[in-house]
DNA sequence: TAGGTATTTAGGTAATTACCTAAATTCACC
DNA sequence: GGTGAATTTAGGTAATTACCTAAATACCTA
């Protein structure tokens, strides 16, 4: 685990949102939209895009940056990219800010 | 805690460095310059500066970003200001990543 | 009060990050 | 093979961050 690559790709108030929202998908995105969501894969880009009310590529690259910090974890299915918490890691980083930091 | 201002307070290599650094200052910085050391203090600006090999203003800006975060602790004494880490304050951000990240 | 050391503040430039739109790619389906 | 939806990549500008040097401030001590 990269610490500092960990930490910069949650530098970023929309970034931990993002983390926050997949802790609970059907908390924080419209039931509607969550119609072929699946724990084990998560949520799409778009309908994070959308409730980060940001464009699509931005939101894309932001989702890129934290499977390669590996915060998350990204699944792509047919034309769809799916992101869930890698939970593990997160608590990696949570011990390594508790013992080494 | 401001999650999102401690998080940016660590996101440079410098200051990670420094956040170790006063883990340990005896294992971190050479003996003579630590002759004034006490942990109740911690190690002053220029102590810090020379060890990162930047200027002391650049690190005192970073020292003073880090107590604004609260992760670190300044105490002036005489001419000298004094950095220590806030271990309460580093627990509490490794508990709220475990918990509510 | 003058001079010296430690630190902070100001002000500047270069690098990085934060976004956007447009274009390219991927994959379903007809 | 062509169209359409989702995503990624490219390429751009504005804002922020990362440093530096110079100047200002704080606080000793003679």
């Amino acid at each position: 685990m990269k610490i500092l690559e960990v930490i910069k790709s949650i530098s970023n108030q929309t970034r931990l949102d993002i983390l926050t929202w997949l802790k609970d998908p059907f908390a924080y995105f419209p039931e509607e939209e969550l119609t072929d969501y699946s724990p084990s894969l998560g949520v799409c880009v778009s309908d994070i895009a959308k409730k980060a009310k940001m464009s699509v590529p931005t939101v894309s690259v932001y989702l890129k940056m934290m499977s390669a910090s590996d915060l998350l974890v990204a699944t792509r299915k047919d034309q769809w990219t799916y992101y869930k918490r890698n939970e593990e890691a997160i608590q990696q980083l949570a011990e390594l800010i508790k013992n080494k930091l």
